[in-house]
DNA sequence: TAGATTGTTAATCGATTAACAATC
DNA sequence: TAGATTGTTAATCGATTAACAATC
């Protein structure tokens, strides 16, 4: 899996929908497509889909297309698909509780190792087959197990400190619920789902696309 | 609020986040801040902001920047903030409850009025306060009660079908957290949720960054 | 071989950044 | 008034689209 050129952050986000996509075409018993049968499926050029499959080597076949099942596993590659990424969870609130029990995430190999939390009422709770521990545990948890992502489910003004003890711990990813931006050392990636501002673009383009 | 230019997605998407750091710098008791500052802070640069910001008219004062109280309060009114905006949540699984339960979005003005499931277990269940009502309830329902926004909790499957409903209905806006594209009519708004897309776009740069 | 469709270069379009005159 | 900082135009950069030769 050479990647070419420098990919940008345009294409990178589009890479799951394009999994997605020929995950479902594959489930349907196909199995070539062309840019421009993909393209009219997902709303993009066939030339933009070209280009970004091209960031990572000739994947198709001039006069054939793509073969669904090579295009989605290569993908599925670059994505880390199935890689075994152990997760933890810190806050078992709603969306710590939601995210514990979302299924799909098994699917493309993302377990779900353990969950943390400051209520004692919360804690030995058992949320999708996983008992909630305290939150005093995870440094000592962090110390004897390998963990690859942390999720951060806590209240906003304690994400920063939470952040840094999953970094001291050895995580290498932070997906944050968090409506904060936080800040880590260069090598440690963050991903950002502010749903907040998910709901505003949608208010925003309700008041004013109908123009 | 009179809109200049057409705004670019780039820019709506931007202003949630200047949102939250106008709330953030006012609550902290300042009263003013440059485009310098703000950049500074948002990792933004000066001349972005004041682009952005320009989009939506003069609201600054050369020599000074910007007053913040102001400056908050007039992207709130662009984004929709405190509109009384009546929501119901289709689904009323893991992510239906979480949003239903999900505090900060009664701030802005976003009041959940419903929650529908097809599962018999979970009607009559109160979930923040909302009684989950059975789905085949949901015609009548948006006969008499005036919605604007619905939130798609089903699974994949059943998302196209539900939006359909929601808008036959007379919702204006569809926030989709199920993981599939849905097609809606000229007039109706929709914004995805693709928390897995976000998920395996982490997965990525965790992958390819520390080249 | 002929037809189809890619890989890839070139052209266009749009977004970001830089620069500076306007003005508070 | 002098200094600061905006509003806005121009320059740059990057992403998307178009075009077409390569090739299956």
């Amino acid at each position: 899996m050479e990647i070419r050129n420098k990919v940008s952050e345009a294409v990178i986000r589009r890479l799951p929908g394009y999994y997605r996509y020929l995950e479902q075409l594959e489930q349907s018993g196909l199995t070539r497509i062309s840019s421009q049968q993909l393209g009219a499926r997902m709303g993009l050029t066939a030339s933009q889909i070209r280009q970004d499959i091209n960031c990572f080597g000739a994947l198709g076949q001039q006069g054939y297309g793509y073969n669904i099942g090579e295009l989605r596993a290569h993908i599925a590659e670059i994505l880390g698909i199935g890689r075994s990424n152990n997760v933890i969870i810190l806050g078992a609130g709603n969306i710590g509780q939601a995210v514990a029990q979302y299924p799909g995430f098994a699917n493309l190999g993302f377990c779900v190792k353990g969950i943390f939390d400051v209520s004692e009422a919360l804690v030995g709770k058992n949320i999708g087959g996983v008992q909630v521990l305290h939150s005093r545990e995870l440094d000592r948890y962090l110390e004897e197990n390998v963990i690859h992502i942390g999720v951060l489910c806590v209240p906003a003004d304690k994400a920063q400190a939470a952040a840094d003890e999953l970094v001291c711990g050895g995580v290498k990813g932070i997906w944050n619920f968090a409506p904060v931006d936080i800040a880590v050392r260069e090598g440690i990636s963050v991903q950002n789902v502010q749903l907040t501002d998910s709901l505003l673009v949608l208010s925003y383009h309700m008041l004013n696309d109908s123009i």
